[in-house]
DNA sequence: ATTAGCACTCAATAAAAGAGAGTGCTAACA
DNA sequence: TGTTAGCACTCTCTTTTATTGAGTGCTAAT
């Protein structure tokens, strides 16, 4: 439905003075704060109209308005500019990238704090599972007697080990040799198509070393399998708290454990639809434990996955704060994928 | 000072009730619950005598007594008996670390969540720095056309790496003789002590690979200064949200956000003093922060270092629980210690 | 030394009163 | 016909007052 302007800007009022405020917004108010060449008499006729058509509410019959979700969705669709970053923010966000550019979970972690920073709200990060990314490297290195640690690198510089116990009996050229192995069975493959009947080669081999790639092989199992899921990256779950629409315990532990457990909040992130920035508010989300809260989300392309970013807060958000920062950090997050 | 039978009982008693209850405790409901065999104004006299040593406060007149930050000190040096895990609780725990023990990090955290799990406090886990473990193995591994991935391992199996940049020129066994010479120079070596005035052997080898020395050299510098400082891992942070006394959101704030900042709570944990259990209750806290919160702390050995295990909780706590449980995490620390 | 009895205190809860913000409606106006 | 001033009305929020009840301290009896 179409509004006409004079509703656009109340209805624009009312959202940004109910944002900042939390509290309903009366008639007067608006009139004052934004100026407008009307009087609160027909401000009220106005919000009664939009009261009418569902884009606002009124808490009791003597209390101001505030927006309705549909208020929100309808500001969001028809009316929201989006507040990209500054470049002061922008600038920011590189150098922070750049003090950590050689590790890289450091790197994805400031992202979010940086994103929780500059909307206060919670951000999440999810990094796609790596399983089809490409064995890069392998090498079994011996780190004590009977211990040897093994180190798995991906294409995408993804680095995993983990300690293995080995025979007595075998020495640093027969686990130099049986890295060779494998870096030749599968170079080039992607991770989850590694198993064992690529390696008729364990044949050839003496038994202590067929032993140690069995070994070898389990653990691979093991880490791939560690790495299949995605992950989660939460920060700043805290900013809740400045929030007082959660001033009830009851409320703010349950938000506060759903944003502190990734397993908890990957099971309620909502799928962003198209390559823009995807908003759901409030009740538009299908998770139950996330019915009054709002998301911000934009998907980001990695070497062919796809991963998510995006921030969570109250229905009462600064969507287009929100929405701007989202966006624009995410394409920075694709110009980063693209250097390396 | 020394108190008689009968006075210990009701302190011990009123103890108890405020812990579970977080209400004062009244003389009535003291004779009911703990069937002491006298009147309530026995009890009375009696509670009115440990007000004036300083052992119980009256929140006002005519209200009950609660215990004060003395009435629990003497309770934890002169009464208290620390109730240690249970067998099922110790299976537990070793199952937990069983099943992640290739996983060091792992380890850790699954350690401080069983313990802020079993007490329903935070934990926290101070892991000592490992600049005074000694170099094991280094080794530079090509990744890509002009990066290399450079792998550094401890004694005590702690795995740092980074990413680096090399010349174009360097060829996989430039990488390889490098590494060896790496290793032949530092092997036993603190961490702490490598420095490249033990590398005269630079002068002996080609520029290019000098670069890639150099290189490496600085990012071992970067490396070892970021494992340089002590770990902390906190867990169960949220636990306080069950805490009464936290309900005032204002405390509650700045309790979680000490409580999820590693930073924040390392200025803040107090040092342990013997080899036992140390306890420091409410204003007993140095830290301004923590002087109406309670920490339970125990130091670990692990490789001539020292760590730090323990809670952080209400003064209201359950000291015998908390105490106990630290005491058994500790000790199941430092054999896991000795295992490796 | 212990205890029953009782007046007293004080927070917590409930009920009543008052204040104020904001509305909807009516009637006048451009 | 759309806009606006005026005003009675509504309903929450705050303040005030009353009521309740748990628990004490003191006194006098055992």
């Amino acid at each position: 439905m179409m509004l006409d302007e004079r509703k656009k800007n109340i209805l624009e009022s009312v959202i940004k003075d109910y944002v900042e405020t939390a509290e309903p917004v009366g008639s007067r108010a608006v009139v004052k704060k934004h100026k407008l060449k009307i009087s609160a008499a027909t401000v009220r006729n106005e919000m009664a109209d939009l009261e009418e058509m569902g884009y606002l509410e009124q808490p009791h019959t003597s209390a101001g308005r505030i927006p309705s979700e549909s208020g929100f969705r309808y500001y969001v669709d028809c009316m929201m500019e989006k507040e990209r970053l500054c470049n002061e923010e922008i600038d920011l966000l590189y150098t922070i990238i750049q003090d950590n550019i050689q590790e890289w979970d450091k790197v994805i972690h400031h992202i979010g704090n940086f994103l929780s920073g500059v909307t206060n709200y919670a951000s999440f990060i999810v990094v796609p599972s790596v399983k089809s990314s490409d064995f890069k490297f392998l090498q079994v290195i011996p780190i004590e007697q009977g211990k040897a640690l093994l180190i798995l690198v991906t294409d995408i510089g993804i680095i995993m080990h983990r300690k293995i116990d080995i025979p007595e009996s075998i020495v640093p050229e027969d686990l130099y040799i049986i890295g060779k192995l494998f870096n030749q069975a599968f170079q080039g493959k992607k991770l989850e198509q590694i198993n064992r009947t690529d390696l008729q080669l364990i044949r050839d081999n003496l038994k202590k070393r067929r032993q140690v790639i069995d070994t070898a092989l389990d653990t691979i199992d093991g880490l791939v399998g560690n790495y299949d899921e995605e992950q989660v990256i939460i920060s700043g779950a805290l900013n809740i708290l400045n929030q007082p629409e959660f001033k009830d315990l009851d409320k703010l532990k349950r938000i506060l454990t759903l944003l502190e457990e990734d397993v908890l909040l990957k099971n309620v992130i909502p799928e962003p639809e198209g390559h823009e920035v995807d908003i759901t508010i409030g009740k538009e989300n299908i998770a139950e434990d996330i019915k009054e809260m709002s998301v911000v989300i934009a998907g980001y392309k990695s070497f062919g996955e796809m991963g998510k970013i995006g921030v969570i807060g109250p229905v009462r958000m600064e969507y287009w704060k929100a929405a701007g920062s989202v966006e624009s950090v995410r394409s920075i997050i694709e110009d980063l994928f693209k250097l390396r």
